[in-house]
DNA sequence: TCTAAGATGGGT
DNA sequence: CCCATCTTAGAA
């Protein structure tokens, strides 16, 4: 890493605030950094979606807890993996206090640091499709389910923001893949960085 | 126990 | 459009 010393990582107090929607918002242009197979990789945020415990069909916690889901009842500030149609890992972040299960998925990133690395990991696709997508970003960065339950403020996977950080126009729109949702699929909890280039495109609009 | 479905992605 | 691949959740 040439200069780490330019991140400063994100304090616990960022992701136990209440409204997940605010923090899915706050989480663009910040900086996911993994230190996982010998290797520091770092992708900036472009793309996120709010889950909430309460009154949201599309999250997994609307249901109550099971076992999947007994990570995002943890406080704020670890990470909610899973494995999703069995072949792709899905990083979440938790947000609110413990009890309150509230997550944000990380939908979409640009390669930042170390981008062999993740070419190296992606069997060398086109570099724009290295990270565009919730679960190619995994395994870009060597996220799996080993890391569920991690804290964000560990020394394997972190986030982070830079002094100066780039203004940029926020879009919103309604989240992908959650049509069973029903109304709650209507909701504009998707949210990425205008016009970047690496923000995932839904299938059904291709 | 059994089984349908899934917060995807890559190929045909 | 099709399918990989496997855990989970809910039903039986």
């Amino acid at each position: 890493m040439n200069d780490l010393s330019t991140y400063a990582k994100l304090p616990e107090s960022f992701y136990k605030r209440p409204k997940v929607v605010a923090v899915a918002r706050d989480l663009l242009g910040k900086y996911l950094i993994t230190n996982v197979e010998g290797a520091i990789t770092v992708g900036k945020i472009v793309e996120t979606e709010a889950y909430c415990g309460r009154n949201d069909k599309a999250c997994h916690a609307s249901r109550g807890m099971t076992k999947r889901t007994t990570t995002m009842y943890e406080t704020g500030g670890v990470a909610y993996i899973y494995l999703c149609y069995g072949v792709h890992h899905l990083f979440n972040v938790v947000t609110n206090e413990e009890g309150l299960a509230d997550a944000v998925l990380i939908r979409a990133l640009e390669p930042v640091h170390n981008i062999e690395e993740m070419q190296r990991r992606r069997k060398n696709v086109p570099y724009t499709r290295l990270t565009a997508g919730p679960g190619t970003l995994s395994q870009a960065l060597g996220i799996n389910t080993s890391l569920n339950g991690y804290s964000l403020t560990s020394e394997k996977i972190w986030i982070a923001e830079k002094n100066r950080q780039q203004s940029f126009v926020i879009d919103s729109d309604r989240r992908v893949g959650v049509d069973y949702a029903g109304e709650d699929a209507l909701l504009p909890w998707r949210f990425f960085i205008s016009g970047n280039t690496f923000v995932s495109v839904p299938k059904r609009i291709q």
